[in-house]
RNA sequence: GCCGACGUAGCUCAGUUGGCAGAGCAGCCGCCUCGUAAGUGGCAGGUCGCGAGUUCGAAUCUCGCCGUCGGCUCCA
C-alpha cells in the first residue's frame, strides 16, 4: 500500500488519481470547514485521503462530497505548483491550521529544502511533490467508494482519522468496467461460494472465526491433506501427532506468550492441581519436544518433523475474514532441524516443495517476499551474525532456483527472516500462503543439541516451513482461484449420474456402482425431477461430469457424458470410468 | 480492538411517515415420465440477531451486547 514516503510517479493513471484525491480533499474542506487533511495518495485502482473532520460523517455524506467534487471539476481549476522555502511552507500550513502537514514537514523536510506545494485554484493547497493533471477538468470518471477509519501514520496508538476511498479512471467506460469487474470478483468470493456450494459454514453459536467444514468442503480438504502427507513422507519428512494444548510454561519459554499473549486464548487454570494449560498458537514448541525425545546425532540430521497441526489464535474481532483469517486453523507445518552447513539446502528443498504444491494445486499467481528485520530493535531477538547468515541462506536458496523476490522490511518473524509466498484473493488483497523461515533462536532458547562427528555437542538450526500454508486459507484461495469449479481430483462430487426417466434408474444405479468401484465420488440423482432440472443442478454445483443415461445408453452399455463446460460425448461406460479415474490419479488441473 | 455499513423464512431479498410480516428459490406432499440449464398443483416454514428502553402500539425509533462485511491495526 502506498505511503507518504512513496516515490512520486508521473505514470498518467497515478497522476490522475492523485489529482482526484486533491479534489476530494478540496470538496471535503468546503463542505466541512475546519477539516484537517493528512495524506492522500493514489493506490491500486484508485486513491484515498485521510481527514480529521470536525464532526463524524457516515457513508450518506459521500454523495454530497461527490457532487461538490463534480462542481470543482466543472470549474476546470488549474493545479499550480508553488515552491516555497521550508520556513515559509511551515508558516503557510500553520496559518491554515493544518497540523498534519506541519508534522510531515517537520519530520521529513530538511532545513534548507525547497518545499513543493500544489494549489487547486484558490480552493485548496496541499503539501505535495506532484505531478498533477493540468486542471480539474482533466478528471472525467471517478467515484467515492467507502469510508474507513485509519490511524495517523498507521500507528494504532495515534488518533484515528477518517479515510475516504475512491476510484478514478481516464474514461467513464473504464470506470464502468472496473465496477463491473468488482461485481464479478464478488461472485468468486469464497465466503459466498462456500455457502452456495455447501463447503463450509459459520454459526455464531460456535463463535466468530470458527468454521464448520461441511461434507463437501471436508472432502476437498481430506484429498489435499492425504496427498500432502503422502508427498512429504516421500520426501523424508516424519509425520507426527502432537496435542493442541500444552502447559503455558512452554510458550513462556519459547517467547510466544510474551509477544503474543494478546492474541492467544486465555490460559486454562485448574484450581485443584494448579496446572495451567494453553491452546497452542503454533506447533514449533511441540516439535522441539519431539526432537528432544532422543539424543540426536549429526547422522540424524536433517531431521524433518511434520504435522498438519491445529493452531488456535484469538485474532481481534475486526481481523477475522471468512476462511482467510480464523481463530482455529490447521497448518501444513514442519520443522527441519539441521546443521548450519545443511541450512541452505534445506531451505531450497522447502522452497521446491512449496513450489511443487503450489503448482499441482493451481496456486499459480504468487511472488516471493524476503521478509527481513527493520530497525525496531525490540521486535527481534538474536544477534547480527545469525540474522545475516539466515538471510544469506534464504536469498541463496532463491538465487539457486533463479527466483526473483521483493524485500519485506519489518515482515520477519521475531526469531528470524523468512520467505513468504504472497498471493492475492479475488478482491486483490494480499495474503501469505506458504512460508519458509530460518531460526537460530529457538534452538538456543530450548538448548537444542546434536552430537557432531568429533563427539562434541553442537547447536542445530531450525527451518520452519508451511509448504501449503493453512488449510483454511489455502481453501479460500482455491475456491476463488477455481470459482468453485475444482479440478476433478479435488471436486467434492466428481460425477452425477442422471437417468432420463425413472425407468432408467436401475441402469443409472449400475453406472454409479461401476464408477464407485474406481473410487470415483459419484452421486446418483434419483430425485423426482426432470432431467433438465437435474442437469441444471449438477451444473450449479460445478460437478465436473454428468453421466446421462436413457434407453440408447442402456442398450449400448454407454454413458452420455456432459462436462461442466457443456461439452457432450457418448462413450462406453468402461472407457469413461477409466478416463475419469486416470484424470483423478494424475491430479490433472 | 478502532472507523463505516449491515443483520427479516435454509438462501436471495421486499416491507411506505411506528398500525395484523411478504415474494422467489430451497424443503415437504401429490400429479407428470420427460434426451442435455428451472414441468406442474398444493402444504409447511419467521422469538424480524439477542436484551433493555421510548410508545396505546416497534421489523421500523433509542441504548447495550452478539455476529457479518469493507477498511485500519495485527498476523508467531
Amino acid at each position: 500500500m502506498a505511503e507518504y514516503a512513496e516515490e512520486p510517479s508521473s505514470e498518467p493513471l497515478y497522476v490522475l488519481r492523485h489529482s482526484t484525491a486533491h479534489v476530494l480533499a478540496a470538496a471535503v474542506c468546503q463542505l466541512h470547514p475546519g477539516t484537517k487533511y493528512a495524506i492522500g495518495p493514489p493506490i491500486e485502482n484508485g486513491f484515498y485521503y485521510d481527514f480529521e473532520l470536525p464532526e463524524p460523517i457516515g457513508e450518506s455524506d459521500l454523495r454530497p462530497i461527490e457532487k461538490k467534487m463534480a462542481e470543482i471539476i466543472r470549474k476546470r481549476l488549474p493545479f499550480v505548483q508553488v515552491k516555497l522555502p521550508r520556513a515559509q511552507a511551515i508558516e503557510l500550513f500553520k496559518e491554515l491550521g493544518q497540523t498534519y502537514k506541519l508534522e510531515i514537514l517537520e519530520a521529513e523536510a530538511k532545513d534548507d529544502e525547497v518545499i513543493s506545494t500544489y494549489q487547486t485554484g484558490d480552493l485548496f493547497v496541499d503539501l505535495c511533490r506532484g505531478p498533477h493533471v493540468r486542471d480539474s477538468g482533466d478528471i472525467h470518471a471517478f467515484k467515492l467508494m467507502r469510508l474507513a477509519g485509519a490511524y495517523w501514520r498507521g500507528d494504532e496508538h495515534n488518533k484515528m482519522l477518517t479515510r475516504i476511498y475512491g476510484t478514478a479512471w481516464p474514461t467513464r467506460e473504464e470506470l464502468d468496467q472496473y465496477l463491473h469487474d468488482l461485481a464479478e470478483a464478488e461472485k468468486r468470493d469464497h465466503k459466498r461460494l462456500g455457502r452456495e456450494l455447501k463447503l463450509f459454514a459459520f454459526d455464531e453459536r460456535t463463535g466468530a472465526g470458527l468454521p464448520l467444514w461441511l461434507p463437501a468442503g471436508a472432502t476437498v480438504r481430506r484429498e489435499i491433506e492425504r496427498w500432502i502427507v503422502d508427498e512429504e513422507v516421500q520426501r523424508g519428512y516424519q509425520h507426527v501427532r502432537t496435542p493442541d494444548v500444552a502447559r503455558l510454561d512452554l510458550y513462556k519459554k519459547s517467547g510466544h506468550w510474551d509477544r503474543y499473549h494478546d492474541s492467544m486464548y486465555p490460559p486454562m487454570r485448574f484450581e485443584e492441581s494448579g496446572e495451567v494449560l494453553e491452546l497452542r498458537p503454533m506447533n514449533c514448541p511441540h516439535h522441539i519436544l519431539v526432537y528432544q525425545t532422543e539424543l540426536r546425532s549429526y547422522r540424524d540430521l536433517p531431521l524433518r518433523i511434520a504435522e498438519i497441526g491445529n493452531n488456535w489464535r484469538f485474532e481481534k474481532s475486526g481481523e477475522l475474514s471468512g476462511m482467510n483469517r480464523v481463530r482455529a486453523f490447521a497448518l501444513n507445518d514442519a520443522h527441519i532441524f539441521c546443521t548450519p552447513e545443511q541450512l541452505e539446502q534445506e531451505v531450497r528443498g522447502s522452497l521446491e516443495l512449496a513450489m511443487y504444491f503450489s503448482e499441482v494445486l493451481g496456486v499459480d499467481e504468487y511472488w516471493y517476499r524476503l521478509s527481513v528485520r527493520d530497525d525496531t530493535k525490540a521486535k527481534w531477538i538474536g544477534g547480527e551474525a545469525e540474522w545475516s547468515a539466515a538471510q544469506a541462506a534464504l536469498a541463496g536458496a532463491l538465487a539457486s532456483l533463479d527466483q526473483v523476490y521483493r524485500l519485506g522490511p519489518g515482515e520477519a518473524a521475531f526469531y528470524g527472516p523468512k520467505i513468504d509466498f504472497q498471493v492475492r484473493d479475488a478482491m486483490h488483497r494480499e495474503f501469505t500462503n506458504s512460508t519458509v523461515q530460518v531460526d537460530f533462536q529457538l534452538p538456543e532458547l530450548f538448548d537444542l543439541e546434536y552430537v557432531a562427528e568429533d563427539g562434541g555437542r553442537r547447536r542445530p538450526v531450525m527451518v520452519h516451513r508451511g509448504a501449503a500454508g493453512a488449510m483454511e486459507r489455502l481453501f479460500a484461495y482455491l475456491i476463488e482461484r477455481y470459482a468453485g469449479a475444482f479440478p476433478t481430483w479435488l471436486a467434492p462430487t466428481q460425477v452425477v449420474v442422471i437417468p432420463i426417466t425413472d425407468a432408467h434408474l436401475p441402469f443409472a444405479a449400475e453406472v454409479a456402482a461401476r464408477l464407485k468401484r474406481s473410487r470415483i465420488r459419484v452421486d446418483l440423482d434419483d430425485s423426482q425431477e426432470r432431467m433438465n432440472k437435474k442437469i441444471r443442478e449438477a451444473q450449479a454445483r460445478k460437478v465436473p461430469y454428468m453421466a446421462i443415461v436413457g434407453d440408447r445408453e442402456r442398450e449400448a452399455g454407454e454413458v452420455s457424458v456432459r462436462d461442466r463446460a457443456g461439452a457432450q460425448t457418448a462413450e462406453p461406460l468402461e472407457d469413461f470410468a477409466q478416463r475419469v479415474a486416470l484424470e483423478i490419479a494424475e491430479r490433472r488441473r
